[in-house]
DNA sequence: CAGGTGCATGGTC
DNA sequence: GGACCATGCACCT
C-alpha cells in the first residue's frame, strides 16, 4: 500500500481535521476519500480508525449518532469514515454491522427487502416515465419490475453526511446496492487480508449469503418478496467495498489499489471474478423461479444448473476502472453503480443508431417494457450530458431483443465506435442511468485481464494479440468503419480460441504483421517465437489461424534466414544485431534474440563484425525478397552497406502490397507503410468490407455481390499486374544482356527490391505510377485497365461504389474462390503458368547473373505464412510451391503445403 | 433514392 | 438444441 499522492498526503498534518498532529513519516491510510486517495492520518487517528473506534474518537459531538435497533448500541452515521459501520432497516433506525450480521446468518427472517429497495431506486430513475412506466406490472414482460415508493428519497451524497445518514443513500439505491454488493461483498469477503480491517471495524465480517433479489418471472405482479437480510448484507458489503466512487469509505485497500490498478469494485473482481450483483440479480428477475428460501453464497460463477445460463454472460459484467467511474461521476459526489457493459459492435456503433442490449441486462437494469414500442430512456453521458434514447424491443424467435434507439449521436459525441465499450451504470443520487465509455484498448486490456483469469486457466494475454484480420476493419452497413472492431473481436476471438488452442504450446502462424497494428509486437515476440530444437511443429489451424503446434513451448530466438547453400546443404543466415552483417550458420543452430558476431562460433573467420560480410549484395537481395516487414529494417541496413540492388519480387510482392496498401497506403505515397493500414470511415478496401469471421452469407464462385466483385477484379487485377512484371522483367533481362538500357531508365524498370521494406523509397512509387504507353516493357502493363498500378487500393472512388456494409460473407471462402479461379486461369495461361515462380526465382530485377543462395527462402521465425483473409498471399504460397498446392485453393491447405515445401526445401 | 424501421437470418455460445 | 445477438434486408416513408 503506498502512499498516494495528492491533497490527502499533501499536507504533512494528520488528516483528520480535529487531529492536528504530524502525520508520521510513513503516513498510515485511513479511509478512502473521494478522490481516490486515502486520508493520511497520523498513528493515533490511524489506529483509532483501524480500531473502529475513530467516530467514538472524534465524532462523539458530531451529529448523525444512531442507535442500533438490535442491540441498541450506538453508531455513528454521519461520516464517510462510518458509513460502512451500519446498515439500515427498511423499518426504519439503523442496524449495526454485528447486529446485521447475525440476521444474515439467521437466514431470512431479517426484514429486508430489496426488492423493494430496488424498486425504489428505479421508480425514482425511472419516474418521469410514468405514462408508459415500467411500473406497469401485468404483460411488462418477462422483468415483473414493480415500482415501490421510495423509501428514502433523499439521497444525500455520501461524502457530505452529517446530519443526514449516508444510508439513505444506499437504501434509495436499492439496486445498485445490490449490484455493488454482490459484486463487491463475495470477493471483499474472500480477500481476507484486505477484510481483515473491516472485520475489525464492523466487529464481523458478514458472511457473503442472501444476495438473491427474488421477484418471480412471470406475471409479475407477484413478485414475492423475499424477506431476506440482503440489504444488510448488501450494505455490509458495501461497507467493505473499498472503491470511494461508491461512496464508501473504505479503510483499506487491495494490492490492486495500490498498484493503481484497479480500485474499482470491478476490478476486485477480477482476481477471481464474480459475477456482479447485477448478474445474480438478474439471474433471479429471469428465473423468477429463484426459491425464495435460497440463501446460497455464489461465487459468481455460472451456475451449475440450467439457471445458471440465465446470468449475465461474463462480457457484460461491469468492469468499470477508476478512470471509468472518475469520468461518469467526476468530483460529484455522486455514487456509481455499474450495471453492465458492452462492446459496440458494428451495428451498435453504426450509423444505425441502434444499439442492441444484452437481453439480460437490459431486463435486468432497465424498465420493463411490454410493448415493442418501448418507452424513452434518460441516459447522461460520462460528459454529463442527457441524451434520450429509445429503449425498445423487437420480437425476435419467441424473445425479445432490446435496443436503445438514437444512440448515434451520443455515439458520435463520445467518440467511440465499434470495439469500444459503453458502459451503463447508473448514479446516485437519482437514479441517473449514466453511459460511459471506454476506448477498444482500455476495453480490450480489461478484457484481457478479466478474461484471462475466466478462461478455464489458459492465458489469454497471448492471445489477445491475435487480431483477427478479418476483424481488422470493418464496414457497417452505413459505411462507417468499425475500425476498432479489432478490439471487439480480438475480445470474442479471444475467447473463441481460447477455448480451442488446448494445452499444447501454439504459436500463431501469421506472419503478415502488417494486417496488426501491434507490428512490432508481432515482430519480437512472433518473430522470436521459434520453435523448440529438433521439433517439428505440427500446423493445426483454428478459427482460420494456423498455429504450430509444439509439445514443448515455442522458445524465443533470433529471426533467421533459412536457405540452402549450392551445396545443397541447409543452412540459416543470420544478421548480427551490431554491425548487420549476415553470417552463415548451421541449419540447426538455435540463435539468441540478440545476436552478434561474437557469437559466430561456427565460423570463427567471421566471428567479429570487422569481418567482410560473406553474401554479395545479389546474394543478400537473394534473400530478402519475401518481403517481411520484420527482417526488412535491419535488411535495409545491411544492404546500405552494398550496392543496392533490386531484390526478389513477385506477384507476392504486389499482392502484400495490394493488401498492404489498401487504400491509402500504396507505394506511390509517400507515407508508404508497410503496416495494414488504419482504415478510415468510408474506406471500403476488401479488408474493411470483410464481414466478421464466420459471419454472413456464403458466397458462390458466381456471386457477383460487390464483395465477390471486388475480390474477382482485384485478382485480375493481380494477374495484369504479374503480367506486366513479368514482361517487365523480361524485358529488363532482355535489356540488361543487351547493355542498351538507359542508365536514367534502369532504375524506374527495376522493380522495388523489397517493396514492403522499401516503399518509402520512390521507386516504387515509380513503378507503380509508371507505365507509359512508350515504354516497350509497359506494353503488356497497358492491358491493366490501370496501367500497372497496383490498383487494389489505388481507386477507392471506384469501390465506393460498393457497399460496404451491404454484402457480407465469409471472406476466406470467398478469397478461396477467387483464389481458386485465378489459379485455373493460371493454368491455362501460357505466361502464367510458371510466372510466379519464376518471378520468386529468377530475380529478374536483382541481377539474374546474381547468385542464388537458395530459392527456399524463409525467414525463419516470421514465416510468410499465409494469412488466410488474403488470398495473394495463398497464390504466393501456392503458386510459388506446387500445383498441387495451387489446386487446393484453401488458404489453410495452402499454409501446410507451404510448410510441407519448406520441409522439402530444407 | 435515401434513410429509417421492423423483422429475419444465421452464427455463436 | 435453444437462446442470444449481430447484422442483413425488405419494406416503408
Amino acid at each position: 500500500m503506498t502512499s498516494t499522492p495528492g491533497a490527502a498526503s499533501s499536507s504533512k498534518i494528520c488528516f483528520n481535521s480535529d487531529c492536528k498532529d504530524l502525520k508520521s513519516e510513513i503516513p498510515r491510510k485511513g479511509w478512502r476519500l473521494r478522490t481516490g486517495e486515502f486520508a493520511e492520518l497520523c498513528d493515533r487517528c490511524a489506529f483509532a480508525f483501524e480500531e473502529g473506534r475513530f467516530c467514538d474518537t472524534f465524532h462523539l459531538n458530531a451529529s448523525g449518532w444512531r442507535t442500533c435497533e438490535s442491540c441498541g448500541k450506538r453508531v455513528h452515521c454521519g461520516c464517510i469514515v462510518s458509513v460502512h459501520a451500519f446498515t439500515l432497516l427498511d423499518a426504519g433506525g439503523i442496524e449495526c454491522v454485528a447486529c446485521a450480521r447475525k440476521n444474515v446468518v439467521m437466514g431470512s427472517s431479517s426484514s429486508w427487502s430489496p426488492s423493494l429497495i430496488f424498486h425504489s431506486s428505479l421508480s425514482e430513475r425511472f419516474k418521469e416515465y410514468s405514462a408508459k412506466g415500467w411500473t406497469q406490472l401485468a404483460g411488462s414482460g418477462p422483468v415483473p419490475w414493480r415500482q415501490a415508493p421510495s423509501l428514502f428519497n433523499s439521497p444525500v451524497p455520501q461524502p457530505e453526511l452529517h446530519s443526514r445518514v449516508p444510508y439513505e443513500v444506499d437504501l434509495s439505491t436499492g439496486i445498485d446496492r445490490l449490484n455493488v454488493c454482490d459484486r463487491l461483498s463475495t470477493p471483499s469477503l474472500e480477500k481476507k487480508k484486505v477484510e481483515d480491517f473491516s472485520e475489525r471495524l464492523m466487529n464481523g465480517t458478514l458472511k457473503p449469503g442472501t444476495r438473491d433479489i427474488h421477484e418471480k418471472g412471470n406475471a409479475g405482479i407477484n413478485c414475492e418478496e423475499q424477506r431476506n437480510p440482503c440489504l444488510t448484507k448488501f450494505q455490509s458489503s458495501l461497507k467493505e467495498e473499498p472503491n470511494p466512487q461508491f461512496g464508501l469509505a473504505v479503510p483499506y485497500t487491495s494490492p490492486d489499489e495500490a498498484n493503481g490498478q484497479n480500485g474499482v469494485s470491478g476490478t476486485h473482481l477480477r482476481p477471481n471474478p464474480q459475477p456482479p450483483l447485477a448478474k445474480q440479480f438478474h439471474s433471479n428477475l429471469q428465473n423468477g423461479t429463484d426459491s425464495s428460501g435460497e440463501t446460497q453464497i455464489r461465487n459468481g460463477r455460472p451456475r451449475p444448473d440450467g439457471r445458471g445460463k440465465n446470468n449475465l454472460f461474463p462480457r457484460y459484467w461491469p468492469r468499470f476502472t477508476d478512470q471509468d467511474l472518475q469520468q461518469i461521476t467526476g468530483d460529484s459526489n455522486s455514487v456509481i453503480t455499474p450495471l453492465f457493459e458492452k462492446m459496440l459492435s458494428a451495428s451498435d456503433a453504426g450509423r444505425i443508431g441502434r444499439l442492441v442490449l444484452p437481453k439480460k441486462c437490459a431486463e435486468a437494469h432497465f424498465p420493463p417494457i411490454s410493448q415493442p414500442e418501448g418507452l424513452p430512456l434518460k441516459v447522461q453521458d460520462s460528459k454529463g450530458k442527457e441524451w434520450i434514447f429509445q429503449f425498445r424491443f423487437w420480437p425476435n424467435n419467441n424473445s425479445r431483443m432490446y435496443v436503445l434507439e438514437g444512440v448515434t449521436p451520443c455515439i458520435q459525441n463520445m467518440q467511440v465506435q465499434a470495439g469500444d465499450v459503453v458502459t451503463f451504470s447508473r448514479l446516485e443520487p437519482g437514479g441517473k442511468l449514466v453511459m460511459g465509455f471506454r476506448k477498444a484498448s482500455t476495453a480490450s486490456a480489461s478484457d484481457q485481464d478479466n478474461e484471462a483469469k475466466n478462461s478455464n486457466g489458459v492465458s489469454m494475454h497471448g492471445d489477445a494479440e491475435m487480431a483477427d484480420p478479418t476483424s481488422w476493419s470493418k464496414v457497417d452497413k452505413s459505411g462507417y468503419i468499425a475500425k476498432e472492431a479489432l478490439g471487439a473481436k480480438v475480445a470474442v476471438s479471444r475467447k473463441r480460441k481460447n477455448s480451442m488452442l488446448g494445452s499444447k504450446s501454439k504459436r500463431l502462424r501469421i506472419d503478415n504483421e502488417d494486417l496488426i497494428e501491434l507490428k512490432l509486437t508481432w515482430e519480437e515476440a512472433q518473430g522470436l517465437l521459434r520453435p523448440p530444437p529438433n521439433h517439428v511443429a505440427s500446423v493445426v489451424v483454428i478459427e482460420g489461424f494456423e498455429f504450430e503446434e509444439y509439445e514443448d513451448a515455442p522458445i524465443l530466438g533470433k529471426p533467421t534466414i533459412f536457405a540452402t547453400d549450392n551445396m545443397g546443404e541447409k543452412i540459416q543466415w543470420a544478421q548480427c544485431e551490431d554491425c548487420f552483417k549476415w553470417r552463415r550458420l548451421p541449419s540447426n543452430v538455435l540463435l539468441p534474440s540478440k545476436w552478434t558476431c561474437s557469437s559466430n562460433s561456427w565460423d570463427p573467420e567471421r566471428s567479429s563484425c570487422s569481418a567482410i560480410q560473406e553474401l554479395t549484395a545479389e546474394q543478400l537481395e537473394n534473400l530478402l525478397p519475401q518481403c517481411n516487414p520484420a527482417a526488412s529494417k535491419k535488411m535495409k541496413a545491411a544492404k546500405q552497406e552494398t550496392e543496392n540492388v533490386d531484390a526478389l519480387e513477385g506477384l507476392d510482392t504486389l499482392a502484400n502490397l495490394a493488401i498492404l496498401g489498401e487504400g491509402e497506403s500504396l507505394p506511390t505515397s509517400s507515407q508508404a507503410t508497410t503496416k495494414h493500414p488504419r482504415h478510415r470511415p468510408g474506406c471500403s478496401c476488401i479488408v474493411c468490407i470483410q464481414p466478421p469471421s464466420g459471419k454472413g452469407p456464403k458466397h458462390k464462385q458466381t456471386c457477383t455481390c460487390n464483395v465477390c466483385e471486388t475480390v474477382k477484379r482485384r485478382f485480375r487485377t493481380l494477374m495484369m499486374r504479374r503480367e506486366k512484371k513479368q514482361s517487365q522483367k523480361e524485358a529488363e533481362t532482355t535489356s540488361k544482356k543487351q547493355q542498351t538500357s538507359l542508365p536514367d531508365k534502369v532504375p524506374d524498370d527495376d522493380p522495388p527490391p523489397c517493396t514492403n521494406a522499401e516503399n518509402s523509397s520512390p521507386k516504387p512509387i515509380k513503378i507503380a505510377s509508371e507505365g507509359s504507353e512508350d515504354d516497350p516493357n509497359r506494353v503488356k502493363s497497358s492491358i491493366s485497365p490501370f496501367k500497372g498500378q497496383i490498383d487494389l487500393n489505388i481507386q477507392p472512388e471506384r469501390e465506393e461504389e460498393l457497399s460496404p456494409g451491404s454484402d457480407s460473407g465469409s471472406m476466406m471462402r470467398l478469397l478461396q474462390d477467387a483464389t481458386d479461379k485465378y489459379l485455373r486461369q493460371q493454368s491455362t495461361l501460357t505466361s502464367g503458368g510458371n510466372s510466379i515462380s519464376e518471378v520468386s526465382q529468377t530475380q529478374p530485377g536483382g541481377g539474374p547473373e546474381g547468385e542464388k543462395i537458395g530459392n527456399s527462402v524463409n525467414l525463419g521465425a516470421s514465416h510468410q505464412d499465409i494469412d488466410r483473409d488474403h488470398p495473394v498471399f495463398s497464390i504466393k504460397t501456392s503458386a510459388s510451391t506446387s500445383a498441387t498446392v495451387k489446386n487446393s485453393g484453401k488458404a489453410k491447405s495452402l499454409t501446410i503445403s507451404k510448410i510441407q515445401v519448406r520441409n522439402i526445401l530444407y
